[in-house]
DNA sequence: CACCAGGCAAGTA
DNA sequence: TACTTGCATGGT
C-alpha cells in the first residue's frame, strides 16, 4: 500500500521557486521605463495579452501622454483611440483617467509621494480608484512603488491549484496570505516569483492546452 | 472557426 | 452573499 505525504505549503512555494529560476533566471520585471508607465501598464493589461498592451504603450509614447499631467488633460475619447489596441478600450481609457484624477487631487500630481506611502494606505487608496481591483493596485504596488506585496493573477491560481497546493475555490486574498504566510517577506522575491509564475503559465499552463510534459514543474505532482 | 489573454464593476436573484 | 455578464483587440 503506498501512502503520499502532502508536503509542507512552504516546501512547495520554495520549491517551486527554485525549479522555475533556475529554468528561467531573472527576468527583470516589470517592463516598463517609469513608475507612471507600470501603473499605466498595470491597468492596460487587465485580462489581456501583454502583446497588445505594448502596442497601445508604443501609441501612447509616441503621442508623447506617458505623463501624468499630459495624459489626465486627454480627453476620454481620443485616449480611446490611442489605448485601442489594448481592448477594452473605452473602459480602460477610463480607468486610467480616474487614476490620474485621483493623483491629480489628492496628491497634486506627486507621484514620488505618493508611492512612499506605507504599503496598507497606498493599496487602500488605489482600490479607491474605480477600475482598480486587488491585482492592479498590488501590481503598482510591488512593481511601482517596489514594496513587498503578493501579486495574485490567474496563472498563480491556475498552477497552484492544478498542483493541489491550495484548493481550487481559495479567493485572492487567501492566494495572497499562502504566499505572504511562507515566504520571506521581499521586494526582490515577490518582484521575481509573480514574474517567472506568469512566464511559466505562458509557456506551459494555458487554460485549455497545458503542456505539463515540457514544463519545468513536471517533477511537482499531480498536475494539469 | 473557436478560444484565450498578467481583471473589474455592475447587474441579477 | 453568490453567480452572471459586458467590455474588445489580436494571436494561435
Amino acid at each position: 500500500m503506498e501512502m503520499l505525504i502532502k508536503m509542507h505549503t512552504s516546501d512547495a512555494l520554495q520549491q517551486i521557486f527554485d525549479l522555475l529560476h533556475s529554468h528561467y533566471g531573472p527576468l527583470d520585471w516589470w517592463p516598463g521605463d517609469s513608475p507612471f508607465e507600470i501603473m499605466v501598464g498595470a491597468i492596460l493589461t487587465q485580462n489581456t495579452n501583454w502583446r497588445n498592451v505594448e502596442k497601445a504603450i508604443d501609441n501612447l509614447q509616441a503621442a508623447d501622454l506617458l505623463s501624468l499631467e499630459k495624459m489626465n488633460q486627454q480627453p476620454s475619447e481620443s485616449l480611446a483611440e490611442i489605448i485601442r489596441p489594448a481592448g477594452y478600450f473605452t473602459v480602460k481609457a477610463a480607468r486610467l483617467l480616474n487614476l490620474c484624477r485621483m493623483l491629480k487631487e489628492r496628491w497634486h500630481c506627486d507621484l514620488e509621494n505618493f508611492l512612499q506611502q506605507s504599503k496598507d494606505t497606498l493599496r487602500e487608496e488605489l482600490l479607491m480608484v474605480k477600475g482598480i481591483g486587488p491585482e492592479t493596485a498590488d501590481s503598482i504596488i510591488l512593481y511601482a512603488a517596489e514594496q513587498p506585496v503578493f501579486v495574485v493573477d490567474t496563472y498563480t491560481h491556475r498552477i497552484l491549484s492544478r498542483h493541489d497546493i491550495i484548493p481550487e475555490e481559495y479567493d485572492y486574498s487567501e492566494i495572497q496570505e499562502t504566499f505572504t504566510d511562507n515566504l520571506e517577506e521581499s521586494v526582490s522575491l515577490f518582484n521575481e516569483y509573480h514574474a517567472l509564475l506568469v512566464q511559466v503559465g505562458k509557456d506551459f499552463c494555458k487554460k485549455s492546452k497545458p503542456d505539463c510534459e515540457s514544463c519545468p514543474l513536471r517533477v511537482l505532482l499531480p498536475a494539469t
